[in-house]
Order: C-alpha cells, then structure tokens, then sequence
DNA sequence: CTTCCGATATACT
DNA sequence: GTATATCGGAAGG
C-alpha cells in the first residue's frame, strides 16, 4: 500500500500542482470498498486574483476551507444537484486549488459503476460531477485531509504522466485565456471540451 | 459525433 | 431575481 503524497506537494502554486497531479490516484474508501481512478484531466484556480475562482469575492462558508492549509478536499454542490471536488493548495490565506476534472477506474470497476448505473465504462469518471459520483464523494467529505494515511480520501503518487497538453478552463465565463485545464492527451477518459453556455432565463409561465 | 434544453440548490446582486 | 467550475436525454447528421 503506497503513501500518499506529502503535504508539501499541495504547497505550491495551483498550476504547477495541476499538472503534477495528473496519473496520480485518488483513492476513496467507504463500507462498501475502494474505488481508484488515475487523474487524466484538472484544472488549477487561485485565489482572489483569479476571477473564475470561488475565492474571488473573499471568504464564504462555501469556500472557507480553500482559505485554509494545503491538502484538504474543497467539496462544492453545484447546478442544485452535482458535486465537484478539488484539492486545496498553498498555505493559509491564499485560497488555491486543483478541480479534479476527470480520470480512469484503475480499481473497483464494479462499485463505481453500481453508482453510474446509467453510464457506460467509459463515462465512469468522464468530467467533474462524474468522477465525484463514482468516488461517492459528496458533503461528508469537505475538508477531508487526503494527506491523511487512514484517511477515507487519498491521493496516491502514479506513474509520470506523458502527452501532457494545456488549455482554457472550461465552463468557466471569466478569465477564459488562461490555460490553466491540463489533461493527458488523447486519454478517452478526458472530458469533452464544453465552451460556457448560459442558460436560458427561465422560462415563465404565462398561461 | 453534434446541438438543444430541462433539472434544481446555493451564492450573490 | 440571476448566474452557475454540470449532466443526461432527445433529436439530427
């Protein structure tokens, strides 16, 4: 059983941490065993500098722990029903962090996809929300220290990830010129790349 | 493969 | 009220 990495690694700048992290593996335990996946595809944001970042506005309840020490899971409910995980990076007050975008099942297949019954092999962890249902991460894990050898969340160190590309964040409405999404390329397990598109206004009923 | 679009909690104006 | 670091299903090529 491997060590996960230190919390030093987690004490740098978001971009150079990104890449970094890509082959590396979060490993998830609960009751019902371990699922795996090796990391094809993140993405790094800093703090109230970066426009597209939670941190932009200053501290909040949601984002507090990005405030916080490096090396702690930052859990976000999103779109009134998806969480997306991140791993906090730099020290207190600097409020960075890495999204963990995407990856590939390297260990328990079949417990991830009895939480994706609908998805197929390939979609297990294909894209933000994705990769959270398969790992059953969610509010319990907020804060979770993935530093932690015991921990229920870790990130193991992998194999150097070759065929490294970057590239503008997606989903994202500002600072759309920084290329700060790194992924493996040609990995099938990287997400499709979506530009933001706002939703309609909602729709009012008038009769 | 692509485009369109609804679901729906939380943060913010 | 409006926007959102998304996804899955439907329909078209």
């Amino acid at each position: 059983m491997d060590a996960p990495l230190p919390r030093s690694f987690f004490d740098r700048m978001p971009e150079e941490v990104a890449p970094d992290l890509l082959g590396c593996v979060i490993e998830r335990s609960t009751p019902e065993g371990v699922v795996a996946v090796r990391l094809t595809e993140v993405e790094a944001y800093a703090g109230p500098h970066d426009p597209a970042s939670h941190a932009y506005r200053g501290p909040t309840k949601r984002n507090a722990v990005m405030f916080g020490p490096p090396g702690h899971a930052y859990v976000y409910f999103t779109y009134g029903m998806h969480f997306c995980a991140n791993l906090v990076c730099l020290g207190e007050g600097t409020a960075a962090a890495v999204l963990l975008r995407a990856g590939e099942i390297m260990e328990g297949h079949d417990l991830a996809a009895a939480r994706r019954p609908r998805s197929s092999p390939r979609d297990l962890a294909r894209g933000p929300a994705r990769l959270c249902e398969a790992l059953a991460i969610d509010r319990g894990l907020y804060g979770a220290d993935v530093c932690d050898p015991a921990g229920p969340l870790r990130v193991l160190p992998g194999e150097a990830a070759a065929g490294l590309r970057t590239g503008p964040r997606t989903g994202v409405t500002s600072a759309k010129d920084v290329p700060w999404r790194f992924w493996i390329d040609g990995d099938p397990s990287v997400s499709a790349h979506r530009a933001h598109t706002p939703r309609r206004r909602t729709v009012i009923d008038q009769g």
